[in-house]
DNA sequence: TTTTTTTGTTTGACATGCCAAACAACCGGC
DNA sequence: GCCGGTTGTTTGGCATGTCAAACAAAAAAA
């Protein structure tokens, strides 16, 4: 029952993770390298806060530096974004092109949970994607089905979160 | 461009809402009263956390107290309480019985992003639950071929998230 | 070359959320 | 009534992550 105490207890906080992403990006233009100022102006914090987390992320090896002061991802770093991105991803196809969210709530929802979702339910959730997407005429079928269900639907008007611990009790009983 | 910082701008951190979460637990045997000692041993902190955390707690209306110290969720509270339960057991329901995630990572991923998806995102998880629990026959036959094509899946070894980019790129080539 | 701007760092401040320790108030048993 | 344990609060400390402001050094403009 202490399993609430889990959500600090990650490798990267979101603000780390979203340097190593920035890095990223910057990085894509000039060869993998970013300066303090355009890590700072990507995030829009200011450089102070930028060239403090940095130590940090320094320290843990996430990042490296060279003489001049100019930053670039780690191996290490360079892994842990490319995970951070894939998950980001996955959950935002799979919210926006599956549950049909909303394409903004779908970026604020997946850039919320990026990098707290493990690489278990990554990689599930990637099998999942991609048998959507396979051969198999069942899932095309399931898609459009789910839409028609989805507008047609009863409750879809009264079935909100809040109520869900009949829904708790229903999902159960259907034996999941 | 500036949503990552939304992460901070949750009506409640995740702190705040499993001491939602606490009053609800320990009330249920009390009639909705819960005590400080209570909620501090439910959570695994001290006494004089939880008394500064209410503090900020009854300032924006989630919790009341009476003359004796006696804690209860307001109405608004309860609201918030009851929608974060169910956001994490539609969540969890979804990792563990359609994901095939173990248990305990589906617990833990659950736990974690509870309080931070969306309403919206919510209601659709629930209505896609609903769906594929529904007398559609094709739900069912969904949810054997997605856990035999995830068995025979040549890739089942080898594609972890982290080689997301090329399934960004394979997920748009298929149109979602 | 001199001046101005940009850049990276440091400092002090604030907010959240945890702890341990000290404290007063209260409750129960005797 | 009295004493020991429980309870809620307060205080000071630590860690993270942000800001603004001041600073020196490097780069760019004059």
């Amino acid at each position: 029952m202490e399993t609430w105490k889990e959500f600090e207890a990650n490798e990267l906080t979101h603000s780390a993770a979203h340097h190593l992403l920035a890095i990223y990006e910057v990085g894509l233009e000039y060869g993998g390298w970013a300066r303090v100022s355009d890590i700072a102006r990507e995030l829009n914090i200011t450089r102070g806060s930028v060239s403090i987390n940095l130590r940090a992320l320094k320290k843990r090896g996430w990042v490296e530096t060279d003489e001049h002061h100019m930053v670039k991802l780690s191996p290490k770093g360079q892994k842990a974004a490319q995970a951070v991105m894939a998950k980001k991803a996955v959950v935002k196809t799979f919210l926006s092109s599956v549950l049909n969210v909303p394409e903004l709530q779908a970026e604020i929802d997946s850039c919320k949970v990026e990098h707290l979702i493990s690489q278990p339910t990554g990689e599930q959730l990637v099998h999942f994607m991609r048998f959507l997407v396979s051969e198999d005429p069942l899932a095309k079928q399931v898609l459009a089905r789910f839409r028609s269900f989805h507008d047609q639907c009863p409750e879809s008007k009264t079935c909100e979160v809040c109520h869900g611990h009949c829904l708790i009790e229903e999902l159960q009983h259907a034996g999941l």
